[in-house]
DNA sequence: TGCTAAAGTTAGTCAATCTAACTTTTCTGT
DNA sequence: ACAGAAAAGTTAGATTGACTAACTTTAGCA
């Protein structure tokens, strides 16, 4: 970590990224001006380019933050309620829902197609750490208590229906054809009939 | 319709659509052009402006025809399996992720996040009308074959997995963790689980 | 036919990202 | 300790694309 001084900011660098999560957290990434976050760290507009080979990088940095708070997440709503357990499992869901509901702008990004962003391999190495902690849960579930399908296969139906329900939650497409709807209700219902079906798709 | 000379167009505002529509189709909304639209339509680019309010009011437009379209089908897959049938609404909710895949940048734009577009009152209505397909379908279903729950609960459940589904799909976020899945056989196994499962939630 | 409105045009403003060329500070080796 | 290189800033400007203002051409109608 390098001195501050007047000239040279001490780190730019995590400075840049702090604001730039804050702003694309709060008003989403098509909405995210580098500049804006220029003013926020007090930089000129060119300063971020000796550090970030575009405004890209910066979102590929945010995205793995954002990763690794799911996985958090994820992981303390197991601990909570039991690992291997329908309770924790149901719990993991719901944390990823709420997830997406606390953090829009967030998990659009992080779902939405960026092509260049995607790419990039430590995103898609955090992606896939996080989908490996359900594919564990959900085979520790089902040795449990003698479930015959395939975890994986099960794995991918749970976290297709709930990132189903967080999508046309936050897009506020519920809103307008079932504008009471429990989303959470929905989901502590379904899961039990996901784990409880046989697999058998490719 | 207006006569065609070498300087009024004609039809500029159609001209204008469907190119737009075009660009959108293949680029995506965030890489669309209107300078591009004007390029093909062979016009300025202050032309649109005498015909729209600005770039967004094109992407209403755009929305509402992708709708007609989704409905088209939908109906059309619905038509050829039989009404109130099982293999009815297996094939809406294949036709949905098919058209999510066919046309990925069109199905982002109507689903996703984009408060100005959504608010207009015209997408809302043809929202609606797509979703009051489904919920038909799964009422004549639930009472030609004695199944108890509430058909809108039951069509919410499908809309959510269906929807997840084609998200993840197009967004290749499956592609990363299950490369190997086969998204329509994973529909015809899960859809009947949804339709015989109890309501309650919400 | 001649007025008005519709539908174009050109020229120019305004942001925002990114680059080029320059300046200030820090680090390193002897 | 200090000279020179490298790192980390700066200002100024290129580029791009949406949108506006003021003007011009064409169409429709009494």
């Amino acid at each position: 970590m390098k001195q501050k001084t007047a000239y040279h900011h001490g780190d730019l660098k995590e400075a840049l990224v702090q604001a730039s999560y804050e702003l694309v957290s709060q008003g989403g990434a098509e909405n995210f001006l580098l500049s804006e976050a220029c003013k926020r760290a007090g930089v000129s507009t060119a300063a971020p380019y000796k550090h970030f080979r575009d405004r890209d990088e910066i979102l590929e940095i945010i995205v793995m933050r954002a990763f690794d708070e799911l996985a958090d997440r994820s992981m303390d709503a197991v601990a909570s309620r039991g690992t291997g357990t329908l309770d924790g499992i149901v719990a993991m869901g719901k944390a990823y829902v709420t997830f997406a509901a606390d953090e829009q702008r967030l998990f659009r990004l992080m779902f939405g197609q960026h092509p260049k962003l995607k790419q990039a391999e430590p995103v898609v190495d955090d992606g896939k750490r996080c989908f490996t902690q359900v594919i564990e849960q959900v085979g520790l579930y089902c040795s449990q208590n003698n479930v015959p399908g395939d975890p994986r296969q099960i794995a991918i139906r749970l976290w297709t229906f709930v990132h189903g329900a967080a999508s046309l939650l936050i897009d506020e497409d519920y809103a307008v054809v079932a504008p009471d709807l429990d989303v959470m209700a929905m989901i502590e219902e379904t899961t039990p009939l996901m784990l409880a079906a046989p697999s058998g798709a490719g």
